[in-house]
DNA sequence: CCTTAACTTCACAAGTTTCTGAAAGAAGCG
DNA sequence: CGCTTCTTTCAGAAACTTGTGAAGTTAAGG
C-alpha cells in the first residue's frame, strides 16, 4: 500500500472519493460537484485549493470553477481567500454540510407552492384535489418536524463527540 | 375556461402536471417518470391506463412503459391488471406515495455503507476519518428519527382527514 | 390454437449535458 | 502602473440521456 509521509493511502482515498461521489450522483447531484465535494470531505483539513482539486480529480481549472460555484450556491462549501495570495481555497464545514442536505427549505417551499396550485386547479372538493391537499399537509408537517429533529441531533452530537 | 362534463379544467390540470413534474425533475427525478407521476396524482381515481397516459402527455407507449417501470421500482406506483382485459392500469396510493419519498431506506443504507468504507480508508483517528464517522452517526440518527416521524404523521393524518 | 390487443424491448436519432482549451478578467506585488 | 498568477467565462467537441418507431412478446377471447 502506497502511503505518503503522513500515512495517507492515496489509492484507497481516491477510491472512496469516487464511490462516495457516485452515491451523490445517484441521489441527483451533478458529477463534478459530487467529486469535488467528496474530495473535500476526505481531506484532513477540510480545505483544498483549486489546483489541488484539479490535480486530484484530473480535471481542468474550468471544471473545478464550475463545480465549486454550484456547491457554494448550495451552501455546501465556503470559499476562502488565502490572505496574501490569489489562491482560493474551498472548505467543507465538517459539522454543517449534512445539515444543508436536510435543509431543503427552498425545495420544500417550492413543492408546497406547486401543490397549492394543484389544489386550486383541481378544485379542493374533487378527489384529486383532496389527495393533493393531504400531500400538502404532509409536507407542512415534515417541514416542522425536520427542524426539531436537527435540534435533537445537535444535542446528540454533543453527547457523542463533545462540544463543537 | 374549458371544462368537461365533470367540471375538470383540462388546461389548468395539464399546466399543473407540467409544473409539478418540473419540480420533481429539479429534485432529481427523470423527466418522463416525473410527468407520469404528476398525471396520476392529478387524476381523480388515482389510476390511469397506459393509453390514457400516452394521450395526455403526448408520448409514445414505449416512453410510458419505461417511465412506469422506473416508478414501480421506486414503489411510487403500483401496476394493476384490469380483470378480463390486457389493459394495465397504474395507481398512485394517495396516502402512501410520499411515505415512499421519505423511505429512502435503500439510499440511506448505501450512503452509510460508503461512509463506513470512508472511515476505514482514511483511518478512524485521522481528522478526515473523524469527520466521516460523525457524518455516519448523523445518518444513523436520521434513519431512526424518520421512522418515528412517519409514525407521528399517521396519527396526525387521522386527526386531520379522518381514518383511512 | 389462432387472432389480435396490449405491453415491452431494442437500435438509433435528436437533444442535452458536461468538460475542455483558449481568452478574458481580477488582484497581489514589485 | 504593469507583470504575473490565479480564476472565471465562453464556444465548441464529446459523451451521455431520452424518446421514438418497429419488431418482439404475452395473454385474452373466440
Amino acid at each position: 500500500m502506497t502511503t505518503d509521509a503522513v500515512g495517507r493511502d492515496h489509492e484507497a482515498v481516491s477510491q472512496f472519493v469516487e464511490s462516495f461521489a457516485a452515491q451523490l450522483v445517484e441521489a441527483g447531484m451533478q458529477r463534478m460537484p459530487a467529486r469535488i465535494f467528496a474530495a473535500l470531505l476526505s481531506s484532513d483539513s477540510g480545505t483544498l485549493t483549486s489546483a489541488e482539486l484539479g490535480e486530484q480529480l484530473q480535471v481542468s481549472p474550468a471544471a473545478v470553477s464550475g463545480g465549486v460555484r454550484y456547491l457554494a450556491q448550495q451552501h455546501m462549501v465556503a470559499r476562502e481567500r488565502e490572505p496574501g495570495s490569489r489562491r482560493e481555497r474551498y472548505r467543507v464545514h465538517s459539522n454543517q454540510w449534512y445539515e444543508a442536505l436536510t435543509n431543503r427549505e427552498a425545495v420544500i417551499k417550492r413543492w408546497e407552492h406547486a401543490l397549492r396550485e394543484g389544489v386550486n386547479s383541481l378544485g379542493p372538493q374533487t378527489p384529486a384535489g383532496r389527495r393533493m391537499a393531504e400531500t400538502l399537509a404532509f409536507f407542512e408537517f415534515v417541514d416542522g418536524e425536520i427542524a426539531q429533529m436537527m435540534e435533537r441531533w445537535r444535542v446528540r452530537r454533543e453527547e457523542l463527540f463533545g462540544a463543537d
